[in-house]
DNA sequence: GATGAATGAGACTTCATTCAT
DNA sequence: GATGAATGAAGTCTCATTCAT
């Protein structure tokens, strides 16, 4: 008798509440980095009373992981797009590279990543999350090279990407590309490598 | 009668004073992170009045500043190392490895680096001194490989020590040696890695 | 058991709480001035903890808005009480310097225009508060002469008035009443005044 | 032997030294407010170190008096000027409300008076200052009408003054010289106004 | 279940003033 | 005589968190 149930289907979605103030934290952290989180910040960002932020979450802590847990389902995504596009590339550094570079163009993207790195240094709990980006590549890159390439793939991939972060570069694809091929072993004639 | 209280030898000393909240800034970053300082925390660890903080820096922006520019000449002095080891070294890569798999031994200070990177990307200001790391390790590369494998390898060098760091995981000397021989070529019999 | 500590009965008063602080603000300025204002002398002359001020303000300058918005309320009570003087007055300017003359004994009321007139002419924002005395005075004035001489005389009004509180001296009514008579003219004998 | 005198005539100015003090703190009045004052702001603006404004002055109280002595010297000259302007002048209240007027474009010199002012109010040491302004107005006015309409005048021209400081309009020439006209009446044949 | 009032801690910063030099 | 190092107080403001409602 209240209403029949427009203003009622609407409110009362816990669900997506805590996904409101979720995206908020995440649309925040580039701007003012994970410490520049605040309970206020993010309550006025997602449109949530100020009580919701701590209703939802524990803690500022809490609520920075949950942040970088949905920013790393976004890599998930992300990473599987990139198996896909390299499965089907017929020149996969040349691939890897153009993928990179158009992902260090997201700068907002970029930038919760590297946070979350150098933060899961001092923050523990965090390494999983950071683990999801690095292994997931690696566990990708290992379509198309030796275990040990791909490691040491990953990590010039995440050199290069940091570097066109800091320096707000865009990442030289040609450069990139041959020393990818190198360090990959370069195609047909791989086995060459010996 | 000289004066009332004691310790008015050890009086102003503005360039010991300087030093001495710098080396304290310094030493508290690896812990709480650039964002973390503090002029409290700072003033505390240097055993100086707050008020000292402010005076001998207009900004905790200053002061941060300042102390990654100490740290910074650490890092002139260690490239300055590299280059004379790798010069005296037979086998680079493996030289390079083990470089910097003891740099990343000293976690406190490589930290410092890992903050300043991050920071970088958002305080502009901060980029010349990413620079002296970035820029002096290319520099002392390309002794020992071209100007492209170079710049490579110094990003692949800063993708594993960032890792190492995050992880606290030891560098994998051998197969970071392996990845740095790969793509810094390894001399004249190169072609036979065909 | 209602509660651990007794008064629980008065908390939870935002309108009281608010108000509570732009009286303290309103009570203060006569001593300290606008500029004299500050959080803490705000928040111990209206008995709330610090953090109240700033919680129901944005900012100082918010809160002293807000006390002068306080104080314009009573002058627009005190204009209607003019108007409501003058028209049953048969002699308009010596009523008006009469009621002037009362009107600076109340000093610290009286102060407080001053205070806004000065700092309105640095802070624009707080001008159309200047603007409700003066320009309501001006109507007022208008019922009983010319749109000029209405202006001329608020003019002459607030200079006495400004006058009268710099120099703790009472208004010379007998005086400023010739001044307004000349001002306003006083009806078809004004050659009569020679 | 320590030099002819070059650099010592300069230096060791003791009487100069104080005067940038003073003009330096006049200079910033308009800006900041008396309030705002500060030795570290004065003794930047004056070019002198920060020593030195406490050196030549007991307080920030005994600058700011000083600060506003030196702007009083400044309207002495001005009220001669306004004498000997209404001296030569056969419309004396149109010239003394273009005076004013043009007194009124000088914002910084009239904020500074507006500052005195109110300060006065609170700060019983300054009213001799404000009373070199009033009372010399007021005798300047007295050479062209009855001691009365000379009080009435000055206090008209300070409301109005007052006016067009705070709404940064300029002062309406027509209107405020028609007042004056009125009440210091014009000359001999006043009779003659009707 | 939800909210926003509440507040004490603490952050940054400016500063008056003192005083050794 | 002059200066700038020094510092503790205080100011503004933001905030995490608690809790009454």
């Amino acid at each position: 008798m209240t209403g029949r149930d427009a203003p009622r289907g609407r409110r009362r979605d816990p669900e997506g509440r805590r996904r409101a103030i979720v995206e908020a934290a995440c649309a925040l952290i580039p701007d003012t980095g994970i410490h520049g989180l605040s309970h206020r910040l993010v309550a006025a960002r997602a449109g949530v009373p100020l009580g919701a932020t701590t209703y939802y979450f524990t803690d500022l802590a809490d609520l920075s992981r949950a942040a970088l847990e949905h920013a790393a389902a976004r890599w998930t995504e992300e990473l599987r797009a990139w198996a896909t596009a390299l499965r089907d590339s017929d020149d996969v550094p040349a691939a890897l590279a153009a993928l990179a570079a158009r992902y260090a163009e997201d700068r907002p993207r970029a930038l919760i990543e590297a946070e979350l790195y150098t933060a899961a240094a001092r923050r523990p709990e965090l390494r999983p999350l950071a683990h999801l980006w690095f292994d997931g590549l690696v566990r990708v890159l290992r379509a198309h090279t030796t275990p040990a390439a791909a490691t040491a793939t990953a990590l010039l991939l995440d050199g290069a990407l940091l570097r066109a972060l800091r320096d707000e570069d865009p990442v030289d694809v040609t450069e990139l590309t041959a020393a990818l091929r190198t360090l990959m072993g370069d195609g047909p004639e791989v086995s060459g490598r010996r």
